[in-house]
DNA sequence: CGATTTGTGTGTATACATTTG
DNA sequence: TCAAATGTATACACACAAATC
């Protein structure tokens, strides 16, 4: 029995006793579950020190460790060594985003897509694929990680990004999540850590959540995520893997400097992490920001998966994405891509082929980065005060906010007047943080006009809202 | 130090004492890992005991258990309570299946195409769906799990096999294989057991050992898997799924019975296992072979999801497949899709769909099934002294063989004479087994004149290796 | 058929590292 | 700057279950 009675001391979370059923550490781990997916435990909640439940439950402390990393390996709570462990910011909703949900009456600017009104080009040269010879040797098994003259067509693509590989060193994917998926099941182990920006792509988060993957959040500044944070951790856990989005952070806009990319780059090698480098947006980056010079995939080819996706450069329906990596990786990545896809369509990969080598995709980009324009000076207009950092060319926008709000709340009470828009809670790899920011959407309206009715709308929600 | 000195007894594997650093149970994980991929511990050599390397190590034996634990994950080694610990069949080898290493110049009875001269049909539907007025919907981020008639399309396509659903629990997917890598994510958790076959679909394998899901093969007769033995084996130890190919097994081509569906279905409902059912060769089977009835899906629905992929029966390359699945799996389904795939291409599927509405899937899969009949006839003049038993218009064919090879040797031997065949030991679930077969792909060559000089080569090769 | 062998599951002890004040 | 609070990592003890002989 505990020396002390524990009734009269406050305890965040206090299990019921009884309710304990051995072995203990699964029956602390689904009470728990229970009390935070109810909504008895708030985000953010703060639960006892291990040692503390232990006395109070008179059991071994190590056992409440036990129970406590289950539900931290469901993404549940995170522990913090020294504080303490907290509710996680997304514990009782997923997070995951995609164009399912979209509410058919109201204006979108939560789901990023990628100005599809560029996709008329697409479908004009689609006949020009189907007549082709050799139309029927697109059909078959062959060729599961792209043929040949597809991958060279990639490199062409990349070339004026900087990359320089060959056709051996690349694959052709069914998308840019899909590469991660690809990339974290052939590269990293369940229980592994991958270090990420503190705010970074949700579904990246709810990927490494499925496989088991924790991620370590970094503190980064307006030039990308800081190298001396990175080292610390670095020295102080066992780190895997790093994953970036140079060009253009997914939700922050944050481009990585190329004097940041090189200090980076040698902390990864130092600590011989693998970095997944999500380069989806480079198209926005390369040959217009004055200060982009190449991928970090260039400064250290054999330490990197390089991913290069098509949906928001050229087209979002045909699932293409490029894989470019060094000798080190090429047979795991085969094998995970044999294994989740077997192959991606060739027929697929054969549109964006002829878009790439007729020069149609190089004028897709060039539309949709005057669309992008045109956004952000839309968005001017209504968030002037706010100085815009970040890409200036983002398909989205990084709006701080004046005050806390409810994450959850915020989004329904703003679905409810008709504008869809994300909380940066979503984006949040670890621990809560006290700023907050919403992510704009400004690609996925039908026009521009729409895009103004959203924007004029969310601003009036705001003014409202800062002053209570 | 331990009591006995060890030098005099005979112990399978002796790491170096000095070898160890701390923590001990990596040290002697990566010692043992080395040792069985560089060859030193072959497949199916017994490991010492926990208990006895324990002592010989002088450190307590559930270090051992750890170390051991960790191999096995990585699935060279497997341990049997009673008997002992044993390195994996395939430790030292992948034996993922593509068609990314079929030889140029061999015959290739290996990997199991579908024979492809059927894909004509296909090229010549492509211009229709390509002139049709909704294309450029096919191309944006819409319909992420497949637009509403695609789904309807594909619930037509399986009605004759006896699927009963709605637009709503369907989704299209990338393939069978990328089905199964959906439903393995959204539904199991690393560490959790799924039962299969003895031996099962390689690439299943390979899958699970990815996701860290733990294989448990149950034996089988010809009417496939053994209830009394699911039962026991539910009954000891805490299984969460259940993996078969009820139509035609891969690689044994055995069809489960209708009366065996349904004992089996009353052990999955009782320990409520999660079946992934993948019904791929269904269009072999329903309406052909008289004992068959319905899926098992239909007696089990909620606890299931039914796979049906159209790459062997319509067209290999435009990887699409059906998932179907109750309201319990919706959610998790559709969250694991959108981390993996984003989506499917609605192109690809639309091309399906096509095929499916104007009823030349119904010619192109008939017309696999006459030259699956030739081939098995072709298969039967070569190889009469084996009774055919399993699915008489199977792909591939399940070969006994009379004395045990070394399964490596025997593969590259005989890909040295032109031949790409794959040995049982690939498909083999778990543990060793002394029965040793030979899987023959009949879809995979160009002519059946190509097929008969494969199988005359691998005749003559086995005729005179069976006398040695 | 029962004792023995052997692997598995669960709770515990201890050393350590980081954060906080 | 250091001690206290707190989470993390590693090794161990013990009860149990299945297979073997």
């Amino acid at each position: 029995m505990p020396i002390n009675s524990f009734d009269t001391y406050p305890m965040s979370w206090k299990p019921n006793k009884k309710d304990l059923k051995r072995p203990f550490f699964l029956s602390i781990a689904s009470l728990l579950e229970q009390d935070i997916t109810n909504g008895f435990l708030a985000p953010g909640a703060k639960l006892p020190p291990q040692r503390e439940l232990a006395d109070f439950l008179d059991i071994n402390f190590t056992t409440i460790t036990r129970a406590y990393k289950i539900c931290e390996s469901k993404g549940l709570i995170y522990g913090v060594t020294g504080s303490g462990t907290f509710v996680a910011p997304n514990a009782a909703r997923s997070i995951i985003i995609s164009a399912e949900k979209i509410s058919q009456n109201g204006i979108d600017l939560a789901f990023v897509a990628s100005f599809e009104q560029s996709n008329h080009i697409v479908a004009e040269i689609i006949p020009k694929v189907v007549n082709k010879s050799y139309l029927e040797k697109l059909l078959n098994y062959s060729d599961p990680t792209g043929i040949p003259h597809q991958k060279r067509a990639g490199l062409n693509w990349m070339e004026p990004f900087g990359i320089c590989s060959d056709p051996e060193h690349v694959a052709i994917v069914s998308g840019s999540q899909n590469a991660l998926a690809i990339a974290v099941t052939a590269l990293f182990k369940s229980g592994n850590r991958i270090v990420t920006d503190l705010y970074t792509y949700s579904n990246f988060i709810v990927l490494a959540k499925m496989f088991n993957i924790h991620l370590v959040p970094i503190a980064g500044d307006q030039d990308g995520m800081l190298p001396d944070e990175l080292e610390r951790q670095c020295r102080q856990t066992n780190i895997h893997g790093i994953f970036l989005m140079p060009s253009c952070c997914n939700p922050t806009t944050i481009m990585i400097s190329d004097d940041r990319k090189r200090e980076l780059t040698s902390v990864i090698r130092k600590y011989n992490l693998i970095l997944l480098e999500d380069d989806t947006h480079v198209f926005l980056t390369a040959g217009i920001i004055p200060d982009y010079q190449q991928p970090m995939f260039n400064l250290l080819p054999e330490q990197t998966v390089y991913i290069c996706g098509t949906a928001k450069s050229i087209c979002s329906g045909l699932r293409i994405a490029y894989m470019v990596f060094g000798d080190a990786f090429r047979a795991k990545i085969f094998k995970a891509i044999f294994s989740i896809n077997v192959k991606t369509s060739s027929l697929d990969a054969e549109i964006i082929t002829e878009l790439i080598l007729s020069g149609k995709a190089a004028e897709i980009a060039s539309r949709k980065k005057q669309w992008a324009q045109a956004s952000n000076a839309i968005y001017k207009e209504y968030f002037l005060e706010h100085e815009l950092t970040g890409h200036p060319l983002s398909f989205y926008r990084w709006l701080p906010l004046k005050r806390q709000y409810d994450a959850t709340q915020m989004e329904s009470d703003l679905e409810r007047i008709g504008i869809s828009v994300f909380h940066s809670n979503r984006f949040l790899s670890g621990k809560a943080s006290s700023n907050q920011y919403l992510r704009i959407a400004l690609s996925s309206t039908n026009t521009l006009d729409e895009l103004r009715l959203g924007l004029e709308a969310l601003k009036q929600y705001i003014i409202r809202h800062d002053m209570e």
